[in-house]
RNA sequence: GGGAAAGUAGCUCAGUAGGUAGAGCACCGCCCUUUUAAGGCGAUGGUCGCCGGUUCGAAUCCGGCCUCUCUCACCA
């Protein structure tokens, strides 16, 4: 009999009830000045200057509630955290109190009274006067505390994604996950405004796809009867904004690939990438060790951090190592002295394959990710990656079988991407048809872009180009191991 | 895509080497004016993920499917 209908429909009941009283559930705003962690950490300070006690007003909704005949404790969670109520009969009338009986929890408060402790010390809210804002009737999962210990968290995490709302109600530090996350962007927006870049909004869906290489989603434009892309990247509209002139750029935005998912990958996720005029990927160095350092100090209050269990320092300088280097340093492996045939061996031999012909500088690549990459524990820039790894960076003056490129790699993970931008148009063209044509053999290969090479040939000044993979970086500093504990809202298949 | 684990009351979880299920909290009733995992007394509440098979009988055994978690693979 007591199924969930039931709870709803007795909830439903009471709201009648409380209409018969003459009371409307769902008024339409109250004023609140005051709020849960204010009241508590102003207390002491405001009680030694005042011999009155400070009158306050507070709304929230009711998360427990300690009911005894005539008089009950509970307590509210607004923005800033929880406090304690005193509701008494004595003190907001017969009705009122009849009233509050009805109330559950998880329905919205408006309260005003003083602000006292009780008798074993917790500052309280003695109401005078309490207004019920609205109804809850869907019963919330009750998740209780004592001294720090957590029981019956609500612990299903295909619940908690699924009904987020419920989550960030009830489970402890993940809506403090989700501050920090807007903190983070907010620190990497306000050091690029400084420098100034310009942030910008570029299409999310396209006529073509390109800037990296995966699977996009596509979609149909009715009207128009075409075919369109969702971007994989952010890349191929900045840079023709570098072509127009607007030196500094960037963007955060939602990227879409059309691939697996699993703890650091979701469909949808938050790149950043930058474009700066003039600049090499030198600059691009200096300006990464800024946004992680920076934001970490922001979150943290210091450069150091522990994540998988490792201990990080994200104080800048980082080290710099060419992936040939690397590899000879963490592998043992002198790259540039085999034979095809020993690289070969050497990928099979860790489960790798290279796609369509061998090519020995996607070799050297895999190579590095198979043997080398989840070493790389402190932040360190892997650099001078082979020039067949990508078409839209510059060869390295020095030796141009290597590109002016680097990977920022932090506890085994790629957080970073960045090179001093390809900007010879004939060099461009060529490599991005060359590219294209392996698409028969590899489908993430990106279609040739004539619009894009176009604008390479009107003259791209030198620039360098920056991405950074958002959630991962959130997810670096604020220590969560699931992409999905950085998303409010993860892509999740239909609930049957 | 592979492997492992899981799905039982609104939430958190027990359980039975096959005989249609339990607890705590929530909810409902009663008592209670300083509680804080409030307490006391009482009551209600479940197609045990879905479909099929075996069986006199399935929540339990078998097969398939769905969802989620972890993990491997894939993934600039």
């Amino acid at each position: 009999m007591e199924d969930l209908g039931k709870l709803i429909q007795t909830r439903i009941d009471k709201i009648k009830t409380i209409r018969e009283m003459g009371i409307n559930p769902f008024p339409y705003n109250y004023t609140v000045t005051d709020f849960s962690r204010d009241i508590i950490d102003n207390f002491d300070e405001y009680s030694r200057n005042n011999v009155e006690p400070k009158t306050v007003s507070v709304a929230g909704r009711i998360m427990a509630v300690r009911l005894m005949g005539k008089a009950a404790f509970c307590s509210i969670h607004d923005k800033k955290g929880n406090i304690q109520l005193y509701v008494a009969q004595k003190n907001i009338g017969d009705s009122l109190y009849e009233m509050f009986k009805h109330l559950d929890i998880g329905d919205i408060i408006g309260v005003g009274g003083i602000v006292k402790k009780t008798q074993v010390g917790e500052i309280t809210v003695y109401a005078d006067s309490l207004t019920l804002l609205t109804k809850n009737i869907r019963p919330l999962p009750i998740v209780k505390e004592k001294d720090g210990e957590v029981f019956d968290a609500f612990s299903d995490k295909e619940l908690r994604y699924r009904n987020r709302h419920l989550d960030l109600l009830v489970t402890h530090g993940v809506k403090e996950t989700f501050e920090k996350r807007i903190k983070i962007i907010k620190t990497v927006k306000r050091i690029l405004d400084g420098k100034d870049f310009l942030e910008v909004e570029t299409p999310v869906l396209l006529p073509i796809y390109g800037g990296a290489n995966a699977a996009p989603f596509t979609t149909h434009h009715n009207s128009l009867d075409m075919m369109l892309y969702l971007r994989i990247s952010l890349e191929p509209y900045l840079k023709r904004l570098i072509v127009g002139g607007i030196d500094r750029v960037y963007e955060i935005g939602k990227c879409f690939r059309n691939e697996g998912m699993d703890r650091t990958h979701n469909p949808e996720f938050t790149m950043l990438e930058l474009y700066q005029a003039y600049a090499d990927y030198n600059d691009m160095m200096t300006l990464t060790e800024e946004l992680f350092e920076t934001s970490c100090i922001e979150i943290h209050g210091t450069t150091e951090i522990e994540f998988d269990g490792h201990k990080i320092d994200l104080k800048r300088p980082w080290r710099r190592l060419k992936m040939v280097d690397a590899i000879k340093e963490y592998a043992q492996i002198d790259v540039e002295s085999l034979s095809d045939d020993e690289m070969k061996v050497l990928i099979k031999k860790k489960g790798g394959e290279i796609k369509g012909a061998f090519i020995r500088g996607l070799a050297i690549n895999e190579i590095f990710e198979l043997y080398v990459e989840e070493k790389m524990i402190q932040p360190v820039f892997i650099t001078h990656q082979p020039l067949e790894t990508t078409p839209l960076c510059k060869v390295d003056y020095e030796d141009e079988r290597y590109l002016q490129r680097f990977e920022l790699f932090i506890n085994g993970h790629e957080y970073a991407n960045a090179y001093s931008e390809s900007n010879d148009p004939v060099f461009q063209r060529k490599t991005l048809y060359e590219q294209s044509l392996r698409r028969d053999v590899d489908a993430e290969v990106s279609p040739m872009d004539e619009n894009f090479v176009q604008a390479i040939e009107t003259g791209m000044p030198p620039t360098g180009g920056l991405g950074i993979g958002i959630d991962r970086m959130v997810m670096l500093l604020t220590g969560e191991r699931s992409i999905r504990d950085v998303l409010l809202f993860p892509t999740m298949k239909p609930d049957k």
